[in-house]
DNA sequence: CTGAAAGCGCTAACAG
DNA sequence: CTGTTAGCGCTTTCAG
């Protein structure tokens, strides 16, 4: 189909191009250029002209030329640590649908939860020319705060409470949230409570959880003595060792506290397997409340985060920001308590 | 720091560019693109003061100028029904992995399961100038695959088995995989066997999975009625919910087959609600073989798929074609049946 | 409301 | 091995 016979393979092969439309129309490229991109600034007429060329040629823009002459990718880069945690992948989900709107694309890059890596994502997506940036967590290496400072990117900081950072945050408060958890267990009459907690280094997320947990125990005159406190991976089998640690103590916790949902769903089966009945003599609680929190069983009493709300949220922020120059507001966004029966009342 | 206290404030606001870089080393703007595209053509001295120069100068190619320039954008782009099954993410990642080893940044975007969106997106995708595509499933509309034909665009399909489609794939084989899990359900004295089967429209997965329990159950003389058969959404929910119907006929199925291991957590979820004891009274399987199906109780008897497989082998694939120009082969990935407690054999 | 023309920053012949 | 010189396709003044 594509042999080199023809005189002229160039003609054919090559994609049209703002002037082929333009003589197609018989008017000048920059009316098909504002056609395009201000339409109420042609006479209709006129556009329908090009409008009809447009369609006949099959034109699209070239992406190049496009950013090259407007110094705009209309790409806005998002860094998660991972993609097998489906709380990022709803945000993002949330983020994307946001920018969609305003025909901006997502690119997507993940962290491991490692700074170092973050930073080489950060420089790959500037390098990249995306127009804005989306990151998790307030904690990052030197290296890529200067970095983001000197190339005066908008960007916005999601999951960190806005209290962590002085860049435009929009999060909600982990520590409360998961001082509220603590203050259910507690309520429900637990004092021997443990807690297995993600990696706490670059995590501010983890450790605000970790504050909230031991201020709440504090305030009742408990507190999470070392062998209380497990940290470890966020993947179930982690989470499996590290309650099963916990449990094979010599006064095992009556209560757990995990950092997230993928660690409590670990710690029902470390406590399935070692036969330890939950709620009865075990009480559970997670974080995040995604859908694994209601496939397990018993279903993980859990914070719900507004994963969602926060894809949107900073959509909005970024455009705003990138078409306005004017820098946004933080903006704190609710949790919620979900109690369910993994987390019941001491015997 | 960065104070605008000198005089010229142009200089250090707009980002150096090639140009600056010349000038700063002494050279022509051909050497600098040289020295960062081929360093092996340009004399070591020369290279190292233009390597000075962009140290100094903080110098980072301008990404439109080059994709412009090069016809070439270094994106591959990704659509995936959807990014809350960890399946899809764990492809993704795997290619993403392979792709930044040949300094490609991967793109992604998710259809939702809706070829009308999907080929939304392929064109989303292709106007941003991606120098390549994957894509999941070999069906899709027409328009979408005109648009890839006529655009010639380098694309490879993931998922389905390379029989499925003329275009160079890297899947399995839903239908033998599907089919030697039934096979196994068979073997252990089921009889009476239904299917929960994720929509079936425009998904050759799907399709062929069903196709697969459908063919060897009729080789035992069995079949699988216009009741024995629930479609739905692919959640936990829907899962559930078709489950219970299931179980509520007159005379239920002994084993449920799902088309993933959502389904099959929904159907464990029902079996639980309903007090039907599992694998005791009832079977369940699942496909994928992803994290949930060992965080639920029992664990999921299921098909492990290659996702990793498959996201690397389409990265080196796509590759190879950018840069080659040749188009290449298909490659069968092989699946494996995991034996797991929630089948059991029939009472 | 429309057209002419000047780049945006980079790469790739083509000479030397 | 290096420099000169055209563009790549589009947006955007600036005139008309």
């Amino acid at each position: 189909m594509t042999g080199p016979a023809t005189g002229k393979p160039d003609r054919s092969r090559r994609p049209p191009t703002l002037e082929d439309v333009a003589r197609a129309a018989g008017v000048s490229t920059a009316t098909v250029s504002r056609s395009l991109n201000a339409p109420e600034r042609v006479r209709a007429e006129t556009r329908m002209a090009v409008e009809a060329a447009v369609r006949d040629l099959g034109y699209t823009p070239n992406f190049g030329g496009q950013a090259l002459a407007s110094n705009r990718t209309n790409t806005i880069g998002a860094i998660i640590p991972t993609m097998e945690n489906a709380i990022f992948a709803r945000a993002l989900q949330a983020l994307q649908e946001t920018l969609t709107e305003s025909r901006v694309t997502l690119l997507v890059a993940t962290s491991h939860y490692d700074p170092a890596r973050e930073e080489a994502q950060i420089r790959a997506l500037i390098a990249r020319g995306v127009d804005g940036l989306a990151l998790i967590g307030s904690q990052r290496t030197a290296a890529a705060d200067a970095l983001l400072e000197t190339r005066g990117i908008p960007f916005v900081i999601l999951w960190s409470a806005p209290s962590e950072t002085p860049h435009p945050a929009i999060g909600f408060d982990n520590a409360r949230a998961a001082a509220e958890l603590t203050a259910q267990v507690l309520a429900r009459g637990h004092r021997r409570i443990a807690m297995i907690s993600g990696p706490l280094a670059h995590n501010d997320r983890a450790q605000a959880r970790l504050a909230g947990v031991r201020e709440t125990l504090c305030a009742t005159g408990l507190e999470l003595a070392p062998g209380d406190l497990q940290e470890c991976p966020y993947t179930l089998a982690d989470g499996e060792v590290a309650a099963a640690a916990l449990l094979g103590r010599a006064e095992p916790p009556t209560a757990i506290i995990c950092g997230n949902d993928v660690l409590a769903a670990g710690a029902l089966r470390a406590a399935r397997r070692l036969g330890v009945d939950v709620p009865g003599a075990l009480s559970v609680t997670g974080f995040d409340d995604i859908e694994l929190a209601t496939a397990v069983h018993p279903p993980l009493a859990t914070i719900r985060v507004p994963h969602r709300g926060m894809g949107e949220a900073a959509g909005a922020c970024l455009m705003d920001w990138i078409d306005s120059g004017r820098r946004p507001v933080s903006r704190l966004l609710p949790t919620e308590f979900v109690a369910r029966e993994s987390l019941g009342p001491v015997e």
